[in-house]
Parts: C-alpha cells; structure tokens; sequence
DNA sequence: TCTGGGGTCCTAGGACCC
DNA sequence: TCTGGGGTCCTAGGACCC
C-alpha cells in the first residue's frame, strides 16, 4: 500500500548556453555573431583590434569538440560535443574561444546563491543547471520563477529557462521547451497534451542506444513509451529499464531533490594531441601518466578524502576503451602510492596498439579526516604526552 | 579530420563467507 | 557425499549526463 504523497512543486533551472553566455559578458562586441567555445590552445590575440582579435573555427587544426555554442552557432548545426574539425566544415566563419572554466566556476557560484536567496533547497546538477524543491514556498508558480530569473540576471547578467512541474523528469524536460529565456509551467493533467507529443529522447536516462532500440520497436514519442504494455518493454529492457520507461512516460517520478551529494570516485584524464605509442614515446608517456596520478593526489587531498581504489582507464586509437583497477589494503591520497597502484593496472593491459587516453582514477572514498576505524586503533596504541 | 573531461549508476560474473 | 542459497566485495564494461 502507497500512501498518496502530497504535490510537490520542483523546479528545473537551466543556464542559456551557459559559457557561451558568459563569454559574451567579458566579449560583448561577439553578441549576434555565431560563437564556439571549445579547444585547446586557441588565442584571443591581444595585438589587435576588434573581431580581428579572435580565432575562427575554419583555422582550428587538431583534437577537440565543442563545449559550448551561441544559439546564432547552433542556427548552423554545431552543438556541443560535435568536433571541432566537423564544425568548421558547418560554420567556418564562427568565432572560437578557449574555454575559462574558472571565470564559469565562479559565475556558477554566483548563480546559485542568488537562487539560494530566494528559494534555498537546491540539488546541484553540474556547472549550469540545478533542481529546486519549491513546495514550501506559499507563492504562485510564476511571479515565484519570474522572481528566481531577476535574480539570477541581477547576479550574474545572464539568462536562464525555468520549469516548474510536480517532479525532476518533467522539469528537466520543460526548461528546455521554451529556451533561452523561457518558463514553462505544467500540471500532471498536461502531460498526455504537452509531454507525450515530444520525443522519447527528451527523458533524461534515455540516450542514443535506448532511442535507436525504442525506434526499432517503433516507439518514436513518449506518448508512444507510454502506450506499450509494460512487459515488453521489461522483456526487451529488463525489469528496472523496463519498469522505470513505462513510469516516466506517464510523468510519475519520486525521486527527492537532494540538497547534499557525496563524492563517489575522483579522476583526471587527457587526451594526447598525437596517439602515442608504448615503445616510442616511452618517456613522454611515463611523464604523462606520472603527472595525471599527482593531479588525482592534489584533488583528493583539497578535498579530503582518500581512495581505496585506484583505477586506471586507457582508450586506444580505434576508440577501444579498457579499464583497470585495484584495491588497497589502505586508503590513500599520496602521489607516489597512487602512481605504484595505476602502473600495476597497466601492467595488466595488453599494449599493442597506439594510445589516445590516459585516464587515472580514485573511487571507494573515505574522509581523510574522519579518521578509519584503522586509524582511530593505531593513534589509542601510542604513547600519551 | 571523427569523437573532451568530469562524473553517476547499473549489470554481471567470480570469490569468498556463512 | 551431495546439494543449496544468500550476502558482500571486487572487477570490467557500458550507458548516460553535463
């Protein structure tokens, strides 16, 4: 027996083209060009003057996508993680940007707070986006999101979309229909008129391969979803896809908006410019790797916690990917330790092909501070005074 | 000229213990 | 001697998201 849960009000709060965006607040002269963030080693030249300054896409030579792209970019089909290379056969003229992940750090705090002002529980969904649980606040549904956006263009000078639903899956998928700059309200009696029209692919979980096995059963729209009979998306789901499909598509979604969230696994990983080769760029690689697995020992120890698994992750030139990891007997946050751990993983791979990825990993966290039941032992062994 | 970097969650098999 | 099941941890891979 379920006890019939009162209606919660839950926002989805969604950045427009977030670093975009705030490239434009530094750039202003770009507003109505279409801009690309992404890529590496991409200069804004400061000997010149005007749009001069600035690199275009066509120039772009070597790896990388597009993290982000202006409305007027996406007018010619370049979106984010397109590659760069592709793009710029799209939009060759588009003006391209190094990413500044700290100036989007901070603007994302910025946000946030002023968000946190007016409606404060608040479930941190990455850099641009999050959910609000708004069902404590007495006021109506649109002076209150009205209220959120001021503050948010107030705080930051930028725009935002909002929905407001009963729950996070219809939220999510409402704060994308009337982007940028958009509100969108809806009740659970809007959902056959207004959500089952939309594309399977606007749930949030359903990605490319569910969408082409979705399609191959000819289910094309969510209204689609929510018409087959719940077994056979089980027999061709499993139970929990299954269960979970036949639930979202008729709008039922239960998860709470979680105001904290614990880190389950620390890593940093790098795309080489050049596919590198285990013989021939020994030493470039050991320096490489070296240099990833003293990264992971900085991020652990800022943010106290230590790893009982280090893992590593390689991806070869024909995309293949593999991973490895092992558990040790203590938790750890040291470079060198961590460094010993990755180097038995990789010795456990085959390395007969060219390398594009190294990737090093630390999951089974514990808090550095906290101290382990281990610890806590060995400190009432020593000697007082 | 394909395809970044940081994550989460799920599945599935084997080891090992009770 | 044979037969059984549940629980947990570890490892590898994959889908998905921002």
């Amino acid at each position: 027996m379920k006890e019939n849960s009162p209606v919660r009000r839950i926002a989805h709060l969604d950045m427009d083209a977030f670093f975009a965006s705030v490239e434009l607040l530094h750039y202003p002269e770009l507003r109505g060009m279409p801009v690309v963030v992404g890529g590496r080693n991409v200069p804004v030249r400061q000997d010149l003057a005007g749009t001069e300054r600035f690199a275009r896409l066509r120039d772009y030579v070597g790896r990388g996508v597009v993290t982000t792209s202006t409305y007027e970019a996406r007018a010619f089909g370049v979106f984010s993680g397109m590659g760069l290379m592709k793009s710029a056969q799209l939009a060759p003229d588009a003006i391209l940007l190094p990413a500044n992940f700290e100036a989007y750090r901070d603007y994302s705090r910025r946000f946030k707070a002023a968000v946190a002002s007016v409606a404060p529980c608040i479930e941190d969904r990455g850099i641009d986006e999050i959910y609000i649980d708004l069902t404590a606040i007495p006021e109506p549904s649109l002076p209150l999101a009205r209220r959120i956006k001021q503050a948010v263009l107030d705080a930051t000078g930028l725009t935002c979309s909002i929905g407001i639903t009963p729950n996070k899956l219809l939220s999510k998928i409402c704060s994308d229909l009337d982007k940028p700059d958009g509100i969108t309200i809806l009740g659970m009696d809007e959902v056959p008129t207004r959500i089952w029209p939309l594309a399977a692919r606007k749930i949030n979980g359903i990605g490319p391969k569910a969408t082409a096995r979705l399609e191959r059963m000819g289910i094309h729209t969510i209204g689609e979803l929510a018409a087959a009979p719940r077994e056979l998306l089980v027999r061709y789901f499993g139970a929990t896809t299954g269960i979970w499909m036949h639930e979202v598509a008729h709008g039922i979604d239960e998860r709470p908006v979680k105001t904290v969230r614990e880190t389950k696994s620390v890593s940093r990983e790098s795309t080489f410019q050049r596919d590198l080769h285990v013989q021939g760029d020994r030493a470039e690689l050991s320096e490489i790797f070296t240099g990833i697995c003293l990264r992971v020992a900085e991020d652990l120890q800022r943010k106290q916690l230590k790893a009982k698994t280090i893992g590593i992750k390689l991806r070869f030139a024909d995309f293949r990917t593999v991973t490895r990891d092992v558990t040790l007997e203590q938790p750890t946050d040291d470079g060198a330790t961590i460094r010993r751990a990755a180097g038995l993983c990789l010795k456990r791979i085959e390395l007969s092909d060219r390398i594009r990825l190294l990737g090093v990993r630390g999951s089974a966290l514990v808090s550095a501070t906290a101290g382990s039941a281990d610890a806590v032992a060995l400190q009432a062994e020593l000697p007082l005074g």
